[in-house]
DNA sequence: TAGAGATGGTTGCAAATGAAACTAAAATGC
DNA sequence: GCATTTTAGTTTCATTTGCAACCATCTCTA
């Protein structure tokens, strides 16, 4: 892999004032998000079959008693497209059960299943192990400066929804 | 498992020990990454029809001279499938040239055409402004700490292709 | 110098995605 | 009470993605 090509593919001289791309935050984000989620679905992703949708669904069901689809979907940012894909993904497995609000029958409550519930379970280990060994990489000022960041960040880019 | 409520749809009791998805880094760099991403790409997308691949290349062959498609695609992160489909997207809005390494006649070195280069000039500044909105909203120790932590994570994840 | 791999790049196909149209059930207005 | 508008969730369709198979060319080795 590392030869050095016939004629030269040179990728020196970043203008000093130009856009250099990896400068670039958005850039920067994007790579490290894609490089880390890739990296954890391998986690679960292969193993159960299960999507970043079906994953963000299971562990908020994990975490919480009965919630509607909506609520699951602002809880994890999940346009309700894919929250309704997820949702009918994991019931087909029988990983979450529906139960239709009698006081509303547009909307459902959804729970994990025991059998929901069992492969969570056997997620999470992995999930956290694989957590650890991320967060091993930073001092514990690191990590908390770096956690304060992104949600400040994410806070303001959801505002700049606006025209520059 | 957490005692608390049968009946409250609310999502209270984050279990002490539970993997709680907002704590989880994968996840919250994800959700930022596309929030900004998303915000940003109303600034070229919507108004240059120009879609991120084709961005990343674009940006890259500015600061750049020739390039191979494999260079640029290392150097952007994007697989062979995305490059060659954006460098085919740009070349038909005549925005990049190819010219045939002689030597090498698999690949072909790529380069902005004025048209591209005008393009891409007329992005900068918004992209510029952009980043700086962002960058505004952190203290430079912050921005240095944030962008050596992602630096970081970025290269260690990397390595993270090993199984738990 | 003729294979037998590699390598740069393209393409076919199936799955994932997102916008917008749609359905069924509530809420609201009159 | 009945028509209008909202809302929760589903579906359709066009586009984007990613893997794997593929071509053309190059490299390496016997």
């Amino acid at each position: 892999m590392t030869s050095t090509s016939r004629t030269t593919p040179r990728l020196e001289t970043p203008p000093a004032d130009g856009l250099v791309l990896d400068r670039f935050l958005p850039y920067r984000l994007n790579v490290l998000a894609n490089v880390m989620s890739k990296a954890l679905a391998r986690v679960y992703s292969d193993r159960w079959r299960i999507s970043i949708p079906d994953w963000r669904v299971l562990a908020t069901l994990a975490e919480s008693e009965a919630m509607t689809q909506k609520a699951i979907g602002a809880h994890t940012h999940l346009d309700k497209t894919k929250m309704s894909r997820a949702v009918a993904h994991l019931e087909s497995r029988g990983f979450i059960e529906r139960t239709t609000n009698a006081n509303d029958k547009r909307e459902a409550f959804l729970t994990l299943t025991s059998a929901g519930r069992a492969v969570f379970e056997e997620i999470v280990p992995l999930a956290r192990e694989f957590h650890a060994r991320i967060e091993a990489q930073l001092t514990p000022e690191q990590l908390e400066a770096f956690d304060e960041t992104i949600t400040l960040l994410t806070v303001y880019s959801a505002t700049l929804n606006v025209d520059l």
